[in-house]
Formats: structure tokens, sequence, C-alpha cells
DNA sequence: GTGAAAGCGCTAACAG
DNA sequence: CTGTTAGCGCTTTCAC
């Protein structure tokens, strides 16, 4: 049975009062009682309630983060880096994660009225941000915190950090033409993300700067897992006319058509470049070592945290929307076309 | 501002306490006023305050997960695969899941006594369980809740679900001796680990039983992450007399492992073989695919978690230990020594 | 069938 | 400096 106000007065022979404010830090308690309040509620292992707590301060300390997750095998690493970033920014604030895993759609928002109606957490986390995302209306609509990573092209005002997705790819394709890649394959994510917009913009304007154009053959979709990834290459590869490179939409579409590529027999970066976006830790380890765009994923999650906490606090924000620049990570899944 | 009950009853003209019946599912409440309290309650996206409601009824409806991480970047998607299952199991029993991001030590411990002092969470999931697990001896010391991923060698009861790693590594090693394979190397898991020690005693029945042994030279250990596979690996490689087999500790070091031989010019699964633990997704599809020990962690990480909402709910446990087990999966990874 | 009142554990305004 | 009192929003006796 955990220890409440009540057992700590009644120890002392003093009202509870006293015990909340002593434990509360005012300045009105003797430095005595305080001392012996302080002393008792250590040994006695107290810890306040945290429902009474909340339903008091009408503040919940915690933040709400749902994961818009597809199926049970979901092994993108971006996941358990914002998890960490946002686990960890919360925690040296003192704050709560409550996580929920909802696949995109109806459950989804129903979670997050859940979560808002019943004042279950003070703010949102949302990533993965689509273009017409009914999560950003709804969070908005209804008035309640959140910070984004990742923008959107709602009509809407809100609190984000995200990368700069067009500067990347545009760097990667300009790192294959400068290769002598003319014909170069698109494998994008799902058309709804907001990314995908940004990553296609910078490789059309690279192409264009070239003369050169994404024809529709050599531009597919995929579902940011490897096996898409692995699916789609294959496909690729069967094209009479096939490219001599492909940008994929993430790292693990990357590494699913480095397999399908080496399964051909073909060896990548030399009769074949790949190129990823992320650099997922693996990225720097798989064999041959992926050619990526680093989005510092750890840290952002922090950042985001860290904007959503200012909120909650009711500080202003000196920045409500941030872009960072990627780097572009060259490493050996990119050569020469051949 | 959200809706609370006091608003649905002036709304209808009625009292708070008939409203809280009404949506409670009393059956003293009129027909009539029921439907109209419902449709009230509906209209005006009524949510009850998670905290008065809990404060009331003294449970939360939430359930912890600290996750033991070491660092920013930890990619294992063990991590994702066990939140997906504990996150889709609890919100079909309409919990939470409240989620903390804390190495192993102190402050893992502080965050499990304030959750449990503060009445935070109705109980536990752990996993990763060690061989001498302080989470364990504090958390059955203060009679909190739990259910554990993984056995423990401690004098302590407690439910918990995993898979009979001595099993898996037996069948693992006998499948490389089989292939004629002498010289077999073992890459560890960190020896606190309690996985680690049936793992290891699976290598040794199964060498034992054919009057082999692990020397010490071959005897190593990692951090479970890629790049200590890499490293350990490397290191084997440069013996005077390296093995021809790799067992590793789970997939993450064996796909480390792989990068290592692979970098040298060697062929893996014809000069080399190498075998990894857990099957996790991406197993299937390196190159070459891996050679490993299936082990089902989203379905344990359900089962684990509706057991937890059984203890809580004071139903009885039917099983109190499950061990399951793994499925052996030969891909590529494997050949016969030579 | 419905309402008034008490109380979950805590904080904060107000006396003394 | 300390104690009494009220109230956060809800559930749950207990009267009517």
């Amino acid at each position: 049975m955990p220890v409440r106000l009540k057992d700590i007065a009644q120890h002392l022979g003093i009202s509870i009062t006293t015990v909340s404010r002593a434990l509360g830090g005012y300045s009105d308690v003797a430095h005595e009682t305080r001392q012996r309040v302080e002393k008792a509620a250590l040994e006695m292992g107290y810890y306040p309630d945290a429902s009474a707590q909340k339903l008091q301060k009408q503040r919940t300390d915690t933040i709400g983060f749902i994961i818009p997750t597809f199926g049970p095998r979901f092994a993108d690493p971006f996941w358990s880096e914002v998890l960490a970033g946002l686990g960890n920014e919360a925690s040296q604030h003192g704050m709560d994660l409550l996580v929920a895993t909802n696949p995109p759609g109806p459950s989804e928002i129903e979670t997050y009225q859940r979560w808002a109606g019943s004042r279950r957490v003070d703010g949102f986390i949302l990533v993965r941000t689509r273009r017409d995302d009914a999560r950003i209306r709804y969070l908005s609509n209804c008035g309640a915190l959140f910070v984004a990573y990742g923008r959107s092209e709602m009509d809407v005002d809100f609190p984000y950090v995200g990368v700069d997705g067009q500067r990347g790819m545009y760097t990667a394709t300009r790192h294959l033409i400068d290769l002598g890649h003319r014909r170069i394959a698109y494998i994008a994510p799902p058309s709804e993300a907001q990314f995908s917009v940004h990553r296609l913009a910078g490789i059309q304007e690279a192409l264009q700067e070239n003369g050169a154009s994404l024809p529709p053959e050599l531009h597919l979709q995929g579902d940011l897992t490897q096996e898409s990834g692995y699916r789609v290459t294959k496909w690729l590869l069967a094209l009479d006319h096939s490219p001599t490179a492909v940008l994929c939409g993430n790292d693990l579409m990357a590494l699913g058509a480095i397999s399908a590529i080496q399964e051909t027999g073909l060896i990548v970066g030399r009769d074949l470049s790949v190129v990823g976006f992320d650099d997922i830790p693996w990225a720097a380890h798989s064999h041959p070592s992926l050619t990526t765009v680093h989005q510092p994923v750890y840290e952002i999650g922090r950042r985001v945290c860290r904007m959503l906490i200012q909120r909650i606090r009711g500080e202003d924000l000196q920045e409500r929307h941030i872009v960072l620049q990627p780097k572009f990570v060259v490493r050996e899944s990119t050569g020469p076309a051949t």
C-alpha cells in the first residue's frame, strides 16, 4: 500500500497541509518542520498520487505519442530513434510519455480524441505528417497543443521541425548525375506522406537542371519497407532498358533494393548505384555501405519534444518552424555509371 | 475546453449523478433519460476526465513499460516489435501504455519507484530480464504487479513468458556440427542478460555431445549491436586458426559479423557460416539471408500484456510460467565446413 | 428513477 | 508558521 500525505501527517502529528507545503517547497514552513517532513517522506517512500495531483493541477505532465504503425513487424529504426529522443527529453523535464500504436485511420483519430477529451495528456507529438492530415485538422480544431516532426501543405499553421527533403534529394540526384547516370529510377514513399512531395521535388529539380526527367516507368512507389524496395527493384531489373541508378525514398527500401540487385549477381556501386534517405544506423554497416541522406532523427525527436514542453509550460517558442539541412553521405553503394 | 459531466447535466437539466449513472450503464435509469444522456454525450463529445476517474476508481488502466535502452541509436527491431505487441494488445483492452526509456541502473529503478509509488500505472511489463535483476527484486518486494518477457535465475517467483534459448541454440549448434563444423566461435550477449545463460548452455550441450567444446579464444562477448558483431568478428578473422562458423547471440550481431566477413572478401555460407538468434524481419532479406532461431517477439509481447491485464483485473492465470519452443530457420548464411 | 452528499488525495485561499 | 476549508471531476452510497 503506497504512502499518502495523510500517513506522513499522522506519523508526525501535524496537518496534511503542512506536509504538502513542506514538500512543495513553500517558504512559509518552519525550517525544522520541513526537515522532519522531508526525512519522513524519504524514509516512508512517499510519492504523490499522480491522479490526485493531476486532478487538482489540471496538468498531467504527460505527452501523447501515437505511432502510426502498420503491422506487427514494423522494424523501421526511425520509430525507435524518435522514441528514444522523445523519451529522453521528456524524462529530463519530468514528463512521461503515453504511447499508442494505431494505424492511420479512424482508430487513430479516436485515440487522439480520447486522450485530448479525457485530459490524459497535456499535448501531442505528431510524426510522419501527411499532405492532408486528419490529425492536424482535428488537433488544431479542438485547440489541443502539439508539435510535429515534419511539415504539411495544409492551410493550417502549427509548430514543427523537419528536414529539407527537397535539398537532400537534390544533392543525392546531383551526385548520381555527376557520376554520369542518366537513367535514374525512383522508388517513392507513399504519396500521402508529406515528405514524399519534397523528396520528389528535389529529384525533379536536379534532373530538369540537366535536361533530364523521371520517366513514368522508372517512377515507382513503395511502402517504406525492405520488402517493397526488394519487390519494386526486381521489377525494375526486369525492364528492357533498366536504370543505372536507383534513388529510394528511405534507407529501408534502399536495403531491399540492394538485396534484389545482389540476387541477380550484379555488383551494387559498380553495375548499379543505390541511394537511400535517413541514414539509419545500419546504413553504415550494410554491405556495401549505403550512400544516403542523413537525417538527425534522435535530435529532432528531442527538439520536437522540447518545443512541446515549452508550449505546455506557456513559454513562447523562439522558432515555430524549423527546417534543418540534411547531410549527404557518400558511401559504397554509388559509383560511376557504366 | 473539454466537456464535463456538469455540462451535460446542465444542458439536459438533470443532475450530475444521473448522467454519470446513465453513462455508466446502470440499470436504475429511465430508458428515455439514458437515451437523452447518451445522445448528448456523443454530440457534445464527452470523454470522462481521466484523472478524476482514476482518483475515484483507484485504477489507472495504464501499463508501464520501461525500455532499458542504452543510447540514442538503438535500432534493435526487438523493441519496436515488443512495443507493437504490447500496444496493440493493450488498446484492445482499453488500456494505455506509459513508456519511458532508461538505461539499466539507478535511474531505471527510480522510474519504477515513481510510477509504482504515485500509482501512475496498474502494473509493469519487464523485458530483457537479467540474471540478477534489480527491477524484479524491487517490484516483488513492494508487491507491484508485473509480468516479464524472459526468466530469471533469481530466487523469486513471478509470471513470465520466454523462449527456450537453450533448445534454440542447441539446434543451431547441431546444425553447424552436422555441416561438419568443428571450430565454432560464439559472440555472446552481455553476461548479465538472463538469456545469455540459456543460449550458452545450448551451445555447450551440443558441443559436448560431440566431444567438442568452446575454446576461450572463440568465446567472445558483444553488446547486441551490429557494430559489436562487426568488431568482434574482425578480431576472430585475424586469429591464426580462425573459426569456420560463428554463432551470434542475436541477429544484429550476426549481421555485423556478415559485414566483417564480406569485407575481407570471404563468402558467407561458403567460406564461413554465420548463425543469429531472433529472426528479425531483416534476417530474411539480408544478403545472404540469415540462418537463425526464430522468436515470436510480437506474439510474446501480446501475450505478456494479456497476462498482466488478467492479473490487474484480478483474474487467475492459467499458466504463470511459459517457455515457448523457438523455430530454427535455415537460410543462406550457413553451409558445409570447408 | 432521481438527487444530495461524501470522498478518492491533493493543492491553495484564507484565517489565525 | 500552521490548520481549517473548499474544490478539482468523478463514482457511489443513501435518501426520497
